[in-house]
DNA sequence: TGAAAGCATAAACAAATGTTATCGTTTGTA
DNA sequence: TACAAACGATAACATTTGTTTATGCTTTCA
């Protein structure tokens, strides 16, 4: 996205450090305030929210090679909506708050950089709710195993319908209904 | 958001012009290449989208003192997925794409600036979605007149239906049922 | 100013989706 | 290895939401 020397990679990177979780394991609680960001090495990670009746809903998968917070609340400085939760043994590598704002300030072109992947992850949320108004969950379904490689051999189906917006029974209705 | 100076603010703005359009006029089609966002004087505009059985969804509103676009397609240089439309009278400034790379590029703020405001309309959609997930249609009806305040008396209420992804019979039933 | 179009509501019915319960299988763990 | 929990599918039933049609009211505009 911008170009960067050698070195200011070096010195960017002695900023992260890594760090593994157990499947089921909580990378990042809701209510708390938000100080870093992951890459995902290996695993998958999914993002949840609980509305106020308790039920659960799952927003967001994360896998290999994407980054995952709750951006939002990293940006705001508000308390995270979201709970991220590993669903496999995960291995992530930490960008600590103080060292983003580092590259944004000391990397040649930090805050162009920062304008990007801004600009990016909303053209991202933005093609979501297109889909939402445009899309069936069924196309949604679809869409999903696109974005995320294969990830209903990964992900209990219950987790995916949560997703879609849908109950598990309808989700398997219509899979099943697709057939005919 | 930035710190700017008197004569940073009128070399940018001298970028940029002023335009009215009728109500019901087109401001910006879909399929096209963006190259233009729009600050709204007086007015009111909304975002529409066809799904592909014809269908038509309003994805957003946008008032007096609010910036709209298809900032994706802005962003992404894609062809544009919405289509803007006046629904009163309205008046607005231009800011032509030349202008704002020129204030990326040429204000002492001008890329950190273009990260601020992404991360805001980024912050702005992860609530939408947040919201769909947690909210009743009946709850983001109540939501929707605190953002866009006393939307409802401006705007057709079938609009304000489709944006909130039902029909315009049933927010009639939901706006009915809730007064008992 | 009058005709037409747009609009909100209502009722009756149809379709989609959720709820509850059951069953067989797989998975995790003691 | 054995047992409990999690999981996916299915059926029966309940609820929600959409569709169609009709009515009366307002707005628009020629």
């Amino acid at each position: 996205m911008i170009s960067l020397s050698e070195q200011e990679a070096l010195a960017f990177m002695s900023r992260c450090y890594r760090r593994q979780f157990k499947r089921k394991a909580v990378l990042s609680e809701d209510e708390k305030i938000i100080d870093e960001v992951y890459f995902i090495e290996k695993g998958i990670i999914r993002v949840k929210i609980n509305d106020l009746s308790g039920a659960e809903h799952t927003v967001h998968f994360a896998i290999e090679n994407q980054f995952i917070a709750d951006y939002r609340a990293f940006i705001t400085r508000e308390k995270s909506s979201y709970e991220l939760e590993a669903i496999e043994d995960t291995e992530v590598i930490v960008l600590p708050k103080a060292g983003i704002e580092w590259g944004y300030q000391s990397l040649k072109e930090g805050e162009k950089l920062g304008r990007l992947i801004a600009e990016y992850y909303f053209t991202y949320l933005d093609r979501r709710i297109e889909h939402l108004y445009t899309l069936s969950p069924l196309q949604r379904y679809d869409l999903m195993n696109q974005i995320f490689p294969n990830i209903h051999n990964r992900v209990p189906q219950h987790m995916i319908a949560s997703y879609l917006g849908i109950t598990p029974i309808h989700l398997s209705r219509i899979k099943k209904n697709r057939l005919s």
